[in-house]
DNA sequence: AAAATTAGTTGACAAAAGCAACTAATTTTA
DNA sequence: TAAAATTAGTTGCTTTTGTCAACTAATTTT
């Protein structure tokens, strides 16, 4: 047993809890759980009928049916003979329907809203988008593209954070040792120290408020600029985010006039090299080196931006 | 209406659906979710009586009376009078029923294995998280302290997120710039130069696997080591987590026979400064100073260690 | 054009849940 | 400390919720 599913057996459990609906009367109106669904099923979709309703909720079509029937007789639906089928018959929500939907709509907000009336508002967010996640990773079993956001000024904390990202990715994928952070702490060290908001900048990529990639240049003599810390955690790779930063990253340079963009890698960064190549970048230089208790090329790529 | 409250309200009619508890049988079991539900608090409390689980579970005593009676029946659980309350029983499960659960378990696990066993590992991390934080955000944001752990080998990310967490908590609580920051990279890359596993260490408290809190020792000349980078996430102040550090930070100063141990930190800091008094430090030098765009005192306090 | 399928209804019934009255033990109160 | 109130659990009775199968009438397939 994988302490992954034993995790998510424990949240479904609080969140069963959580939820609330196993008691017979919902908000406590006269009406079951299985009835306002139905009736939620009915005002989503404007106009229904009831064999698509039994598919939706699964329900037993004769069970329904006589819901539906006291439905009527409440004046809660309006029943109208389909006219392109006679056996079937459009069902869509009555004023009083809607009247009562919306009352028990504004009933769940409020005790939702009971439930986070403690949380500040960027705990709220988090809490939003963390259910997002959960809810993308369990239906499409990917992370939606329109998740992921954009940016490049630099907050307290991102520097740190993309250091972190580095440690720990490069750390996980190729077993470097704690002294290639300490390395990549030095560059972004010094990086800082000739910050200039005009000739660098840094791009992050965000996923729930984290950071989940990067990419910066930084301004070298002659009308060059360097890309560096090009990084993409792994598990959201493959959504076009490295594309993304590299052509904005690209773009920036091109924006301020550089000449020439240059990287340095090593040979082992295969999934990089493959999108510096697509970019544009043409292999110039190849050195082999020992460090961080790996063999590796440690290479250089250019970018020619002016003929 | 507020957007958050009803995106909650998408994920909970979402999450509803996905538990998929609102069939009457229960993982094609002949119980309801009603009886798993008895079954599992029984055997989640070792030893329970019926009361309490009318009470934990929300049931009518009578409806559970005639449930625990079929149970009973199908040798699913055990009841013995109690020997404090002779109206009471206490109920457990008997090996049929603890076979049962496992078998039922075993169900349910399988069942979110299929729905995850498209995610990559560090997507199951992610979703794992995820709910993690769904739950404690809805929860009184109450942890546990045995959910801290505490370690204090570096390994790769380390610096870099507690580099991070300085940038992000100073940058909150006390609106520190970015050069705050960099300053703290400076410090780290120093550190990490001159870093000797016998004189020096890091300690870092952990929730969830990540760092949530830390302190560090760095050795200095002439028997004089400097407690450097004490920190501690907001959210997990109050749960002794600071003061254990510090008591592991001063504890090692003494093992390794260090005659001073000082810091040095700004009057801004309350909440530090009333644990280093806790500890034995005591105020040694105090300069008014401007600075990431404040201005306050820096202070210096020691605490001796050799009489 | 006959056969099979489908949308919806209805009768019969079973399972799930709730309510109230009851017993026997325990706790509170005066 | 004895009477009153409360509590743990049981049982009878009822309602609510859900299932199954047979049925009608319309539609689709063969």
């Amino acid at each position: 047993m994988s302490t992954t599913t034993s995790k998510i057996r424990s949240f479904n459990r609080f969140y069963t809890a959580h939820l609330d609906i196993l008691s017979q009367h919902y908000l406590d109106s006269e009406y079951s759980l299985t009835e306002i669904r139905i009736l939620y099923e009915i005002s989503e979709s404007k106009i229904i009928t009831a064999q698509k309703i039994t598919e939706i909720l699964n329900l037993d079509k004769g069970y329904l049916s006589r819901i539906l029937k006291r439905f009527l007789k409440e004046n809660l639906i309006v029943k109208v003979a389909s006219a392109e089928d006679k056996r079937a018959f459009n069902i869509k929500l009555s004023d009083t329907g809607n009247e009562l939907l919306s009352i028990l709509n504004t009933k769940s907000e409020n005790k939702i809203e009971g439930k986070i009336e403690k949380l500040n508002t960027s705990e709220k967010e988090i809490l939003v988008d963390s259910m997002n996640t959960v809810r993308n990773l369990l239906t499409e079993n990917k992370i939606a593209r329109e998740d992921i956001t954009y940016r490049h000024e630099i907050t307290p904390g991102d520097v740190g954070y993309i250091i972190y990202l580095h440690g720990a990715i490069y750390g996980k994928e190729y077993h470097f040792s704690s002294d290639f952070e300490k390395y990549v702490i030095k560059t972004f060290y010094d990086f800082l120290e000739k910050y200039s908001p005009e000739k660098d900048r840094i791009w992050m990529a965000e996923h729930n408020n984290k950071i989940v990639g990067c990419v910066a240049i930084v301004h070298q003599p002659d009308g060059e600029a360097q890309l560096r810390w090009f990084l993409l955690d792994p598990a959201f790779r493959g959504l076009g985010i490295g594309k993304r930063l590299l052509t904005d990253a690209v773009d920036f340079c091109k924006e301020k006039n550089f000449k020439n963009v240059f990287l340095l890698t090593t040979s082992m960064q295969d999934k990089a090299l493959q999108m510096y190549k697509m970019i544009g970048f043409k292999l110039t230089q190849s050195e082999k080196v020992e460090e961080w208790g790996k063999t590796f090329y440690e290479e250089r790529y250019d970018l020619k931006l002016s003929k």
